[in-house]
DNA sequence: GTGAAAGCGCTAACAA
DNA sequence: TTGTTAGCGCTTTCAC
């Protein structure tokens, strides 16, 4: 028994139904619901009541399109299937959530046409920000320009020197540099390292980069975070007195080397190495497949260490010892970072490096012959 | 050098902007670039060669206004950090980006209250359709809901009995009774299987249900999938002529037991199991974890098979046998459902059954006396 | 085939 | 504090 039009009781009801219904006018309610400009404690408690009453929900949509903002974040990452990403984007879910923001997921599948697919699209949904894994680190244009356009940008995991973004990453560099050094410390000398890098070129062959001739040369964009670690790789080797640092550096491309296979070739040398780094979980996956093909027990014959602590690390025996990378925690903080520039904060890009842990189990073991 | 008012160079090209720039009215430049209605072979080309210069992208916030579509689906998964649910979310994206959807992302941890909440956000963001891999098999009010208004739900992995929706399955009690039958076949009567089930009761213990006192009972709401593989157990034991079913059956509660815990259990026991079926990848790594704990070998000690073929399942040695899933499979299908849905076909619920196949690797052998 | 005009549900100036 | 008015950018009758 409410005024005249009631509101039929198939359509949701709307701000014009619950102000009727209050007794108020559209504005109030929306002032009263939205809760912002001054409402009068009456008011605002009649407005609540009918809302409840009505089973009012505000059209997200509507709002959006007056206010510009969609409290909606665009997640783009290489592969969520990766347990790196999964982490990640399970840390972005999490804190995107709490913070009241929704997430949209795109893969890239660490390919950059992809990625700038991704933008267009995530930047017509009207995302408020964006947190990027870059896929590379050149042609990064459509990154700078949502930067620019007023979509914030967060770079996750990978830098672009570059671009004016924030950026939250790992010291990859000294983590790598750490993890061989241990192996060295074990009395290791012949020390190789495994990598997947980049897409394949567009064409012809990549030009070389000191990496042997029989193994893929570094790629000319490869993803940053790759070859930080070779860098802190070659780093420790050097330190070590080791002058020809690429002599086990075998890189491959992602979709078309498979690192059993580089690990492989590397196992078949005539001085074959006595331990592996591996840059990531995927890879060591592939050395452990070859080491065992090889009929190598890891760690007598073959110490292995690699990037990423996954489930099956410390499951498997002997467990593998990695580089931790605190994976859910790089989520959240992009996540924080993105949400303070959305609320408009404007000061210099900030770059957050987070530290990785060492978790020393039981793939290390000195060389065979020591 | 147009007509009156240009654009400002900041702001994002409209409609009336480029119908301006083309010459022709905002109903005619929305004609064309939406493409609907019947323009004029010319008129379209001077609207798309307008849009062309001045940059023009639609303003989907707009549209979905008016059409009541956004072209986002909405995925509820229990946690992307499981490879399992990894694979589904990779092949929900992937086929929803092929079909011109985006995907907004939901964890619940088997949780119904997030489960509940997620359907609320997601429903309020106006999502076209809902794929949910449901925490319970009651409690499903939200869904219902959601479906009955008009949000179109397709059920993934896990069916709810009442709700008349779309599902896509695989057959878990078909699967189980064919893995365990295998473990059988190798001389095995000593079979255990470890699972978790469900979220904990809020409040008492369970009701019991067959299980040992001394291990958790099966929830009084568990997923539905775990029973089924259970019952496919319990099929493959009964057929064998073992009337105790459940003297080696080991049920936790997702965030209460641990798999290892259960299985050591198990491992003490006076007349410990030969071989153990685990219900899904990471009940497994607790298995390997607890198996090795207590000096078994793999298989030779113990025989091992499980649910859902990992990455490090073919990489670990031995070589874990499994019973594959079509994770990505999973994922697309449900999109393929949930989109015909969208499109406005109505018909009677599908249910979609897919093939799991076993994958016989290396973790199975006679029992230790044989 | 094309244009004028209405309106989706909401917020935001501005008066009162 | 409250109500009136004007849009946001788009689609969609409905005349012409």
């Amino acid at each position: 028994m409410t005024t005249n039009r009631r509101k039929p009781a198939g359509r949701p009801a709307t701000i014009p139904d619950v102000a009727r219904e209050a007794g108020v006018s559209r504005s109030t309610a929306s002032r009263a619901l939205a809760d912002y400009g001054s409402v009068s404690p009456d008011a605002r408690e009649r407005v609540r009541a009918a809302a409840e009453k009505l089973g009012y929900r505000p059209n997200l949509l509507a709002r959006s399109m007056i206010t510009g903002r969609t409290h909606t974040l665009g997640a783009i990452v290489a592969d969520i299937q990766n347990p790196f990403f999964a982490g990640v984007t399970r840390g972005i879910t999490d804190a995107a959530r709490a913070a009241g923001y929704q997430v949209l997921l795109a893969n890239t599948d660490e390919d950059v046409a992809a990625e700038r697919a991704a933008v267009k699209m995530l930047r017509d949904k009207h995302v408020d920000g964006l947190i990027v894994a870059p896929a590379a680190t050149a042609e990064t244009g459509h990154l700078a320009a949502a930067h620019a356009a007023g979509c914030p940008v967060v770079l996750l995991d990978r830098q672009v020197p570059g671009l004016p973004a924030d950026s939250v990453t790992v010291d990859n560099h000294g983590a790598a540099q750490d993890a061989v050094r241990r192996l060295l410390a074990a009395g290791h000398r012949r020390i190789a390292l495994v990598s997947l890098l980049g897409s394949a070129p567009a064409g012809g062959p990549a030009e070389a980069a000191g990496t042997p001739a029989d193994a893929a040369a570094v790629p000319a964009d490869p993803v940053s975070t790759g070859l930080e670690r070779i860098e802190g790789y070659r780093a420790a080797l050097r330190e070590a007195g080791i002058t020809d640092t690429d002599a086990y550096l075998r890189t491959g491309t992602f979709h078309r080397e498979d690192p059993a296979d580089l690990t492989a070739g590397l196992l078949s040398l005539p001085e074959p190495p006595t331990a592996v780094f591996a840059t990531d979980s995927m890879i060591a996956l592939g050395v452990l497949s070859a080491a065992r093909d090889h009929g190598l027990r890891v760690p007598d014959d073959l110490s292995v260490v690699t990037f990423d602590d996954t489930d099956w690390a410390r499951a498997v025996r002997p467990r593998i010892s990695v580089v931790a990378q605190p994976v859910q925690e790089l989520g959240a903080r992009a996540v924080q970072s993105l949400i303070t520039r959305i609320e408009g904060t404007t000061h210099a890009p900030e770059h957050l490096v987070l530290d990785t842990e060492f978790l020393d189990r039981e793939s290390i073991a000195p060389p065979p012959g020591a």
